[in-house]
DNA sequence: AGACACGTTTGT
DNA sequence: ACAAACGTGTCT
């Protein structure tokens, strides 16, 4: 698979004549990602300031990581997998590199480098990005719509309105240009793995902790912005209305969470039970099952116990 | 426990 | 009205 990721774009040697030695060890070559596949992202270096800072912050924290468990828990594939893996373009980054690596960037960004890639400097911030990751998290999925859509989708689901996001009313204008895009309040810093590899199979547990990931977040975002108020709430399907506001609406039909792998597939296996009958099911497809709602309505302790914005950066350092 | 069928809710 | 899909009861 490494092999599959490099030949599409770490290692192939540059058009503007020079070749990178590409050594697949994550966080050391992102410099080299950077430059050959995504280079310039809006104003890269001031964004990276403003989120080394957060980095930092967070790296410097002392707690342990709390979801360790959740992530070893959710790491099993869907599709056990006969599937062929898709090609590394289903892995998108919101790219942060270390900081002895961005020195590079904003060299190439500015300078001699830029001008070969100057057509990409317009990528919107919250633009997927096809960075190929050195470890295996190719998909075994057999949809790829996502690689296109499902990334963005998901930070739009998980935007928070405006009135309740930390920004101050209004302020939600253009999130994504200022800094990524948000998780209901704070800005998804880069480095924040958003894989949209439907599903990634055994050993690329990389794509179920975005998965959790993005479910953390979600609590996050359930947790701090008003309680169960009704409008926050509902109005946006992905923070699933349910469990911690259920005390009177309990009946409620639970809604699907948006962020979990089977969520974000978009299309129907066709094979399936639920799939076959569909019409005296009433099911929907196995595979996209949401991950939540196969749990008991009650049994959703980690949402209750919803872990702080800061833990919840500790993933992604 | 999983498969299945059906009633029901929800969104378009 | 219709389609999608959640909840639940029943069966194996």
């Amino acid at each position: 698979m490494a092999n599959m990721s490099s030949s599409v774009c770490m290692e192939t040697p540059h058009t503007h004549g020079h070749a990178h030695s590409y050594t697949p060890t994550t966080g050391r070559d992102f410099s080299l990602q950077m430059d050959s596949c995504m280079n310039p992202v809006l104003d890269y270096s001031a964004q990276m300031e403003r989120y080394r800072s957060f980095a930092n912050f967070y790296k410097n924290g002392t707690a342990p990581f709390p979801q360790a468990a959740k992530i070893a828990r959710l790491a099993t594939p869907i599709f056990p997998s006969p599937m062929t893996p898709w090609s590394c373009d289903n892995g998108m980054l919101w790219g942060r590199k270390p900081p002895a690596v961005n020195v590079n960037v904003n060299v190439n960004v500015n300078g001699a480098h830029a001008h070969a890639h100057a057509h990409r400097t317009a990528m919107p911030r919250a633009e997927p990005l096809n960075v190929h990751m050195p470890s295996k998290m190719s998909a075994d999925n057999f949809l790829s719509p996502l690689s296109q859509v499902g990334g963005a989708e998901c930070m739009n689901r998980l935007k928070v309105p405006p009135q309740s996001s930390g920004n101050g009313g209004g302020g939600s204008a253009s999130e994504a240009e200022r800094g990524g895009a948000t998780f209901g309040g704070f800005a998804l810093p880069p480095g924040v793995i958003v894989m949209t590899t439907l599903h990634s199979g055994a050993g690329s547990s990389v794509a179920t902790m975005t998965d959790s990931a993005f479910q953390i977040a979600a609590d996050c975002q359930h947790s701090s912005s008003a309680s169960c108020s009704g409008s926050n709430a509902s109005t946006n399907a992905t923070v699933s209305a349910n469990s911690s506001c259920s005390s009177g609406a309990a009946k409620r039909k639970r809604k699907r969470c948006g962020v979990c792998a089977p969520c974000r597939r978009l299309i129907n296996c066709g094979v399936c039970s639920s799939c076959r009958n569909r019409k005296t099911g009433h099911q929907i497809c196995k595979f996209r099952k949401c991950e939540e709602l196969k749990k008991k309505p009650g049994s959703t302790v980690e949402r209750a116990s919803s872990v702080g914005a800061a833990d919840t950066f500790r993933w992604f350092f």
